[in-house]
DNA sequence: CGTGTAAGGAATTCTGACACG
DNA sequence: CGTGTAAGGAATTCTGACACG
């Protein structure tokens, strides 16, 4: 695993790099939105990657997404993917599927 | 700045990725050899590449170092950078500068 | 010299709840 | 729905000191 997917951050710095309260980082939490690990005692650590995502989160929420359409489009999205992905390998299998046009 | 330079991580996700005991983390850096930086409530925060440096220390007290000769080491290798960095800048100004051999 | 430990305090983070719009 | 806030507690981290070898 990479330095930008440790789960290493705390609160503390979480909020520093984001500019977010920790209610909001909770909350998207809580959302399924970021999931962090967290310590014996409870606290919350997240990676680099987490940090990105939680301002791409905010800065989606600020252009009149909400939550729920966030999760929506993205389920597609990966839904999408998988199709793509078993196509290709339908492709590799038999030279002739047709794919899109 | 990159990922591994950022100082982000905590005294306790430190301990347990470098399996040192504060005592022995904040020991080194009395004696400058990792310098955290701080956050406002005084607490410290490292980076990766502290991280490494930190197993780097204690691997070489193991060996039988001290944290002197480890300073001294290195107080020792730069100045040979600084001199390798001046020749090379006067072997572009003045293209006769002898080199070693 | 390098490290362990007990002591007491301050900073950090957590949860569940009430509030607003 | 997304976020603020006050409340109380638990976990975290800090410093300075004494101890050992």
């Amino acid at each position: 695993m990479d330095y930008k997917s440790k789960k290493v951050i705390g609160m503390g710095v979480v909020t520093d790099l984001t500019g977010l309260s920790e209610r909001q980082v909770r909350y998207y939490e809580e959302k399924g939105l970021v999931l962090p690990e967290r310590t014996k005692g409870g606290s919350r650590k997240y990676s680099f990657h987490d940090v990105e995502r939680l301002i791409e989160v905010a800065t989606k929420l600020e252009d009149g997404w909400r939550i729920q359409d966030i999760k929506e489009r993205e389920r597609r999205l990966s839904t999408k993917q998988r199709d793509d992905m078993i196509r290709g390998q339908l492709n590799s299998a038999f030279r002739t599927f047709p794919t899109k046009k």
